[in-house]
DNA sequence: GATGAATGAGTGTTCATTCAT
DNA sequence: TATGAATGAACACTCATTCAT
């Protein structure tokens, strides 16, 4: 707060600068061409520092590919926590829940990607990400919460493991985004087009009612 | 047929022998690391021919990963013509369409990693793989003739879309696949384990099959 | 002549197709490119024949560019012996003479690339072409015999060196054709040109016959 | 000048070092083997630097022997300007001129075999090389303004068109250089003896001057 | 913290040549 | 004689990384 704080923080600020424009650009590039594809000369050069820079913060490309991993999984949870669906009826918060799902999902297409690719290194990095997996199991115990007072209200039936249910969420979000190009070509279909993807979201929303409905 | 016939042809066999094994070794080393991070030398040394061989009979990497593309959407086809769906009632074709789908997808890895990396192309060679939209187009329309078919026998609701539901199924069995090492390391889960997988299968089936009901 | 002759001659004479095929394509493609330039693929592509056959006669890509370079020196003697020096004054025979050298470069531009790229080779072949030294003194003593008739007929100047004048003769016959490219480029200037052409013929025999003139 | 400029000259000095040290090693490599004929390991291999250079510097072969190519042409330039033609009478001038054509070709067979690589290659390159044409505008200027002051003087004749005037000059001192190795074979000549050199010099410059002459 | 120069191992590709039939 | 398949050495080029200042 005070002037002479300056010296050392303004520093800090700037190095914290740094680092995130060279993540910000590494998500695009990692997620634009995946891990083996993309170019540390080429981050490098989009950056607004140096490719020194990237080894001076990050150790290397792997290390920088870490980073972007972490603070892309790290974008989820904060916009999760913004609902309240406690104060819904169960339908309410599922639907609301879904609908969250498939539109973070379409609006961030690099995290899928980077998801993608994550899957295509077998899952190498994944590991090293911090509380991902208490961040998961806070999203599935959101999700059995939701289940429980589906079957209290008497709409939801009995037996349906959250888990499972997540994992069918999730599937009908990420495959519209991972799968974009070869829809595209094959069936001509494309959900970033407004429209469409309005009408996918509805049938992606009733996919699951349906399911979890008594 | 005759004794004549086999000099030329028998090389030509051998010929034929040495290109199905580039592709092979091929689909799995593209499969396992994606188009930027195989090796042509590491295909190469894995063949039983050369490296040379690859370009005589390929051109490059991008003509060998087009082949590889390519015979592996020709696959699916053959499997997927074995089944007479129509002399099942509605809902059992559904259930055994799905049923294979889920399997074709679990039982075919290497498949559903060479379409992750197709898209993590922006579907640059897709285009390329021939036949493929007439042969996707016809999937749809045996979807449609189930779901028209599960109308009159009144256990299907009206409306349905064969191709949204065509991307539903091929979602659900697909991301099961696609996202393994993930989901592994997040929630622990591994459909690759027979138990588990049977398990998610029903799952998908029953997600189907609600959501088509009347 | 005879019926029974043909078996073997027939034979005989497709192979001198084949081969004059084949040297007739590398010509080109060597006077094109250069020697290190040149594909022997794209030569054997360019023939009637095959790439093995290229080896079967030639036995390789040197040897096949011997036969190039061989030929193609031997076209100039046959041209030469045609015109009949003797019969004319001393200075008809000398501009018949430029005049032809002159012509035979631009009308051969093949040999003067060829002749360009055994020098960039230093000349490694050259000594391999039969009979070039006898050929090529026959037309300095041709050169001596016309200075001599010049000087008796009181025209040409004593001392002119025939060897240093078939230089000169040389020097601005083939400068023309083998600088053709950087010539046009720099000065704007194409002697293939028919007008340039013949402007230029006449510079050089005006030349050539300035400097052995009394 | 400051002890603080040097940190940063230093480096660049260094680097302009081991461009200048590819470049000439580069063209050596490309004036004796040509462009096809030269290859990047050896050119890097007698470098002070490594291959990687090359690349970092040039781009690729190509940028290397465009580069080579420009200050190849770049050296002739400032020799020729050292010379006070205007102080000389028109024959002293030419004579120098044609001189020091003369030997500027014959102590520079590097960028002779250059310009005849550069013909073999259909001039590719010559048109990147800046200044080139300005260049050799002001050369023919010079010519130019030199049979302009023979006129005058009495000693030239009219109506020499400077251009053809300096290509036979290029034709007379090139040749000798650039047809070294076929005319040694053939004829035993070799115009790289020092006394050779002086006789074909004095022809050079006696057959230029008898064709100005009035 | 920051920069341009430098590096070596590797990466896709092409070459002239030979083999099997 | 003729052909398509096959080969290994070499080739141009690129990568992630580190050094010197």
């Amino acid at each position: 707060m005070t002037v002479l704080q300056s010296k050392a923080s303004i520093r800090a600020a700037l190095a914290e600068n740094t680092r995130a424009n060279i993540i910000d650009v590494a998500t695009r590039e990692f997620s634009d061409k995946g891990f083996a594809g993309a170019r540390i000369d080429e981050i490098a050069e989009k950056t607004n520092s140096s490719k020194r820079m990237i080894y001076y913060y990050f150790g290397g490309k792997e290390g920088l590919y870490q980073a972007v991993l972490e603070q892309s999984y790290a974008g989820i949870r904060e916009r999760e926590q913004a609902q309240n669906f406690d104060a819904m009826s169960a339908e309410e918060a599922m639907r609301a829940l879904v609908v969250h799902t498939f539109d973070y999902h379409m609006t961030h297409p690099e995290f899928v990607r980077l998801v993608m690719n994550e899957n295509i290194l077998h899952g190498a990095h994944i590991e090293g990400v911090s509380g991902i997996k208490s961040r998961n199991r806070s999203v599935v115990n959101a999700l059995k919460r939701m289940l429980d007072k589906g079957v209290e209200e008497g709409v939801f039936r009995e037996g349906v493991d959250p888990l499972d249910l997540h994992m069918t969420m999730s599937a009908l979000c990420f495959f519209n985004v991972s799968n974009r190009y070869t829809l595209r070509a094959i069936f001509g279909v494309d959900t970033s087009v407004p429209k469409a993807r309005t009408k996918r979201r509805e049938q992606v929303v009733a996919c699951v009612l349906s399911y979890v409905r008594r």
